[in-house]
DNA sequence: TATGAATGAGCCTTCATTCAT
DNA sequence: TATGAATGAAGGCTCATTCAT
């Protein structure tokens, strides 16, 4: 190994030992500001979760709001990736809309720790928190282009009818999910959720070709 | 005049004072629960907003939760009567139906300030707080039951066809309510919830006799 | 005693209790600030000073700065009060300016615990904050104001010949005192503040009638 | 070159590095010191100017106390340098000494960054800091020796009167121009100065031969 | 020598709450 | 009922300093 590449190495592994560490604070607040909310979490909340010190997590993040803001993305990136890892597994657009709805039918058992980070993030920040409401805008956007590129696709492979409008399908099945998740968080159970899975899969029945 | 009875008079109106001031208090927190949040709302925000001083509010309320909670209470019940208001000069089941999609049609200038308390103190209630995240389960209920009422009452009157399902339709359209208030809030306008009150209203026609 | 005027008792009483408690957190502070300064107090130092709590002190200050403003202005008026009893006690003009001289002429002793409130304040705020500056600044004019006024009346007197400049002189008087504070301080000793007492004092016999 | 030499020039190379880096560091420490004082500069503030690693003030300065008194001296020998370079200029006694007072006659611009270091650092550490006060201390008795053996020089040369007090005038006119700087730096102008200069001056024109 | 991650004590401030009046 | 002074725990954050690399 020359002189020059084990310095580089040296700065890498220097360089890595912070990300590492950020990713490492990210990865255990991210599911305490989903269930207990941004407001409510506290930096000894994070402390506690991480067995880092206070000063530590100053070192790695700016600001109690630096965190939070990485801890939202992070926690809408896991959504994400999960979703999309379910996804990958279906081929057709159909199996993809059910598998979609599949994965967020039980909203007691939530695919992220806390529950829907938009519904989450969202309702805190809505009046507050330009930032985060804008993440969480621009995440619920991504989400509809999701599902309208799903249904396009089905479209175009003649699995959907030609005169079904994929952006509006694309919001009355994402709107119709997190009213459920609401719904069925509050009441504990599947119930309303299960009522809402069945009626998406009822319209998605009728636009088959 | 008696002595007794004057004496009872005085009392009955310091009692009665005393609700009222609790009353006020109540109306001047509840919008700023609802829209900071009750962790991130303090006494000192609801001293500010009603220009008491910090002991008469615990003369009222025991805590904090105990104003939260009445503050909750209190914009639900704004809510439901002025929804109640609007719907009550409707006549046919259809007319309030679409009255009822029309009320939350637009979640930018909603019609409690600070949102849906409904998404607002669920969200934050859900995994912290059981006694707020009951009272929001128990409006969402009576919400579900008005609008099977409302169907209900559609078919009897003929105005529906008898095979439509009342509750199932009360927990889509409110569910396709609430997820598009979040869509809304999010991105600052209404697009999203015109194309669920129209997707609505669409359902609605389809199963008018 | 009527009950209005009971009532009008009972406010000035609660009145008086804040302010009072307000005055004894300054009195406590004032010799701490001028001491250490205002940058190396603590609010933990005023707390143990005063045996409150630290959130009592909240109750009196909105924060430290304000707290240090008022400490500020204490440590002048009580130099100020000191050196005016003083003062009050001479008739004639050369009189007042030896004792003047003469309450300055002990710096390891100083009328004010800490040392000149002017010079500590003056110097620790000059780049950093203006508005103890500022209040620095109106307490160097009204001591050059209070001097130029004695000598005046020395002059109108007769006492002293009419061709001293008052103004100047109080200028030079009070930069050598502030100057002597300085060297008699950082030495420990009242070596050079003598030499500079005898030089004014010398330069007063030259200017008597 | 042999190998023993060649190791202790790289030391040596080391070594000078290390001086250079630490000189560095004071001369960029030494303003905000003088400037914020020592208790309200903090160790990132230095970071900051220096562009330099925490650790890295660490490797120079054991702690903030050592840096903080290097910044002090270095201060101090920079006000020294810079009237030591006015003064060699000058040949006779007067002009040396009209120079000195021509020198710190501008304390709103003043010749070192921050005010006169003795005042600032005098103030701040008469009660709280001995090291430092100390070292101010002494570089007030070797600016009143320079002056005194100006003034020796003076008469010596039949320049001033030869009953005229070296040492008596050093230390008046020493204390006037710190007198005056404080006066001059609080109003914000220099007209107290020029006063104070203006008598000084007076004073020397009458001990002249 | 130089780096920057890590530490924990301490900073100023706000919080919900209590209490004497 | 109403006041606001008093409390102390907890909040977010900065500090000087250490240490492995």
């Amino acid at each position: 190994m020359t002189n020059r590449s084990y310095i580089c190495t040296v700065i890498l592994l220097i360089m890595a030992k912070g990300e590492e560490t950020r990713q490492f604070i990210i990865e255990k607040a991210a599911p305490i500001f989903n269930t207990k909310g941004i407001a409510a979490t506290s930096m000894s909340d994070i402390m506690e979760a991480t067995k880092l010190s206070k000063g530590s997590m100053y070192v790695h993040f700016e600001n109690k709001d630096v965190l939070a803001c990485a801890a939202v993305e992070h926690n809408m990136k896991l959504l994400s990736d999960r979703l999309q890892r379910v996804l990958s597994g279906r081929k057709t657009a159909e199996e993809q809309l059910l598998a979609y709805i599949d994965f967020f039918s039980d909203p007691n058992h939530p695919p992220v720790v806390g529950g829907c980070p938009l519904l989450n993030f969202g309702m805190e920040a809505d009046d507050t928190n330009p930032i985060v409401k804008e993440k969480v805008n621009r995440a619920i956007k991504q989400g509809q282009e999701l599902l309208t590129g799903i249904i396009e696709k089905g479209i175009a492979n003649k699995e959907f009818r030609a005169d079904w409008s994929p952006s509006d399908f694309a919001t009355v099945l994402f709107a119709m999910l997190e009213g459920g998740h609401l719904m069925s968080r509050m009441s504990g159970n599947n119930d309303r959720m299960e009522v809402i899975g069945d009626s998406l899969k009822k319209m998605i029945g009728e636009n088959k070709v």
